[in-house]
DNA sequence: CTAATAGTGTCTGTGAGACAATATGGT
DNA sequence: ACCATATTGTCTCACAGACACTATTAG
């Protein structure tokens, strides 16, 4: 650094401007839980898309329920402090996590200048379940999207990011593939259509297999599965008939409204 | 407020922990520059993707190329700071003003603990021309992404900024109709096509009128420019031959892999 | 046999893809 | 006539969409 430079430096008072008050790191984790129908006859079950939230216990918004999230650290990147929370809550280190957005409108905090980012996170049932068991019960919640938006008093915009992680989630769902984070490794094709629907309730799609199984843009993205002898598996585990096993495969779809 | 949460909040205190020395939104603006070629008979333009860079005075990063922007206010969110910055920078109000992402790895500004807030905007490009000529032209740059990119010392961490907004503008111009900030009201298909290959140099589609005018998928995004009697209007700026003029209408195109 | 899900047959219409052929109008 | 660009003709094959039909197996 020249001297030029170095007096410059000098000069330059960081405490000269107002600052943020803090940027914490928001989480909305979905997960879908599946619940088995009690009947005579074997049937896909119920699956519902949830939201985990935290009932908040200190000022500001003491009692209502937020997104379980945390101030960044000064030695930590944004998506790391999220990282960071995630594994804090839920135990999971890694799985499907990404950015939403900034949430940073004047007042959105009684607490002052507060600039919230906003990820979400797709995470198992059974992870979620095993948070609530180990904390408090009282202070957790696993809330369908609609109780969430619809029924529950929220803390701060939780209900705007919610809304927004909603719609993205709909988005991401018929563009790319974290159906995956939803289905185990091997899946029928009739939990995935489950699945799709579940998130994206307006999905219609009648000749779901037909258009999966054959289609030449959508080739590639799943795979059937195959024992070592090159035989097909198949699961009978949701229907009387077996059905066809399948994986995703790692090829990323390109879409293009011009194609 | 009850007497208990008063209390909560008067034990509150913001100054208890380290915060952010500011929060800045820095804008990747890009424009499309057409050239004429000069030839006897007419021809299509060249045409470049270009992003607007600003050379920084003081320190830190003195003499190198940055993207312009500024420090949020208290009293504004970040989008709302960036569209100030935009007008500032360029005179428009209003045009396409995209959040990126946020940019917070530790270390990335010598000046503390800057979380920065990265938009990208698609201007027309005698907006920046204006620009330029308004300001000291020594300051004010227009490079192609080739050359900032791979050509140019960048400020902070604004490398990374460009590429990922490359990439979403690459994105975004399949799978969206943003391709209309780069033309004028009424254009031709050739038009259209040249300002994607100008985004997106890989998009090959031989066929490009073809589709673009079947099509069930794709239909209603365009439609044909008519005069007040519904006479089709063309336009021959480019070539002899003259070229069906056409709209985009506000049909948003919805994608999926699995439709 | 029945119930519930999985998967195929069949038929029609239309788009994709390739490429050749033709249209337009300034120079 | 020539050129660069715009647009249509033609032909084949694959897919979309609809819907009825068959397959599988526990109970």
């Amino acid at each position: 650094m020249n001297q030029e430079e170095e007096l410059q430096k000098q000069s330059y008072d960081v405490n000269k401007y107002r600052t943020p008050d803090g940027a914490p790191a928001d989480i909305v984790m979905f997960t879908i839980t599946k619940r088995e129908r009690k009947m005579m006859t074997k049937m896909l079950p119920i699956y519902e898309l949830k939201v985990m939230l935290i009932r908040r216990r200190k000022w500001p918004c003491a009692g209502l329920w937020a997104l379980p999230g945390g101030f960044a650290g000064e030695n930590e990147s944004m998506h790391g402090a999220a990282r960071r929370e995630l594994k804090e809550e839920t135990g999971v280190d890694g799985g499907h996590l990404e950015y939403l957005g900034v949430y940073s409108k004047p007042g959105r905090d009684p607490r002052g200048w507060i600039i919230s980012h906003a990820f979400f996170a797709l995470v198992a049932e059974s992870v979620l379940e095993k948070r609530r068991a180990a904390d408090d019960a009282e202070a957790v919640g696993l809330f369908t999207i609609h109780e969430a938006l619809n029924e529950l008093e929220l803390a701060f915009d939780h209900r705007d990011i919610i809304e927004d992680a909603y719609r993205r989630i709909q988005l991401q769902m018929l563009q790319t593939t974290i159906a995956k984070q939803f289905l185990p490794e091997h899946f029928t094709l009739g939990e995935l259509y489950q699945v799709i629907k579940t998130v994206v309730p307006d999905f219609e799609e009648p000749n779901f297999i037909r258009k999966i199984t054959s289609t030449r843009s959508r080739k590639g993205i799943l795979e059937e599965v195959r024992d070592e002898n090159g035989k097909k598996l198949s699961s009978n585990q949701y229907s009387q008939r077996p059905a066809q096993l399948y994986r995703f495969t790692d090829i990323v779809p390109k879409l293009s409204i011009y194609t």
